[in-house]
DNA sequence: TTTTTTATGACATGTGTATGACAAGTTCGG
DNA sequence: CCGAACTTGTCATACACATGTCATAAAAAA
């Protein structure tokens, strides 16, 4: 897995600088930005794991922020830890009734705020990568890590498995080999474009038996795409 | 790509031509309007990419025409930056609360303008290029690279998609075959003009079973048009 | 009608995809 | 430590589809 991206949303570079320095060393990529529009724009072009928000931000605030990230489709499973100035218990409701998943009051320890980042991101992580997809009898649990297609077993290699994870978790969406490849496979791996194929019909081939097999479609000229509709007008 | 054309509305002809002179070094084309009325003249006839908005105008505001602008579905999508003259915090929020995708206060550099229309423009392009265009139930889905028609999938050869994805980002505009070659096959590649000809019959054989034939039209002695218009009366 | 422009069907070619086989690498139990 | 069973990436080949062009029919303009 690749390391945790972390924005960090304050207008005091001291702060920024601080905090930082020490997401870098508890081995996290930081992302920063000194207001809240700036901090909008990262988010939605570089979708980061997670976001420290100050509550106080010049003319937008971070509350505002906070609400706008939840209120959007598109960024609304980012979690959000909030940065208090103050103690105040009314700021920490108000916070968490915006949608943050959790706060902190400054001043705070580095240990704390790492291990509550920590914590925020497992419990987001469980939370996307534990629950069963199920599509038409098509079921795939990242429990058990196994396919059933109407309760049936359903056999297939390991890579077959991540490939239809993918798929499952990022339907109607034509994929190129090379994005299939930096996606399922990882970035920096050397494998021939090719291979996609091979491996698309060994997990057509697998779920051949119960006419699964239709979800894999493929674009021509472009890659595949798993898809609940039909390929093609009948 | 064509060089991204920006309107300036501003009643200060000194500050217009200051920016003006700034965005053409920058490859931007630049269109000018000194009040509200011109500017949303110029706005719905060339459809500029982005519009700078100054915060005052005589008569109608700046902030009034922004307001009518997002709130008209054929101008909504297009990128507005206010030009505030006061670093008012309610100029900033209210700005924003009316549509506005950035703001930026004077006296302002031009490189940090420069980097904001980038940036804002980058965005825009990004969220339009992933965006499904419909037309009376005939629908282009970029994302997952599929037509539909009443979500039934329509099936067609990619350059038909291509060809179909540029006339439906380009309605009501007649092409000639030159201009599609460029376009839809790039610049560059020597294909017979009359080929054209045969992918348009091509595409309207994928869409006539559904009646979206029609949409596709010809322009004798200029080329082809996409129109929602019926070609003639009938 | 004559001339010009567009529509259509057919076709050879080229390009991208499907498939089976295979060799090298892994995993796992004995 | 070894071998059986399974995975995995690559290749060669078969195949399907997409593409550009032509010849001819049809339609529109002159």
């Amino acid at each position: 897995m690749s390391r945790n991206r972390i924005l960090i949303v304050d207008d005091e570079p001291a702060i920024r600088e601080m905090v930082a320095v020490a997401l870098e060393l508890a081995d996290f990529d930081v992302l920063e930005a000194e207001n809240a529009q700036r901090g909008h724009e990262i988010i939605v072009d570089e979708r980061p794991d997670l976001v420290l928000l100050d509550w106080m931000l010049p003319s937008v605030t971070g509350i505002e922020l906070a609400r706008r990230l939840k209120r959007d489709e598109t960024t609304n499973e980012i979690p959000i830890i909030m940065l208090t100035a103050k103690s105040e218990e009314d700021n920490k409701v108000q916070g968490l009734d915006v949608g943050a998943d959790d706060y902190i009051t400054k001043p705070f320890s580095t240990r704390e705020l790492i291990s509550r980042i920590k914590a925020v991101l497992r419990r987001a992580s469980s939370a996307a990568a534990e629950k069963a997809i199920e599509v038409e009898g098509l079921c795939l649990d990242p429990v058990s890590h196994r396919i059933s297609a109407n309760d049936e077993p359903v056999d297939m290699g390991p890579t077959e498995y991540r490939l239809l994870e993918f798929f499952m978790s990022h339907q109607e969406r034509a994929y190129s080999r090379t994005q299939l490849l930096d996606q399922v496979w990882g970035a920096n791996v050397y494998v021939e474009d090719r291979t996609i194929d091979v491996h698309i019909r060994r997990l057509r081939k697998a779920l051949a038996p119960f006419g699964y097999d239709r979800f894999i479609q493929t674009v021509r000229g472009t890659g595949y795409r798993f898809s609940v509709k039909a390929a093609k007008a009948s």
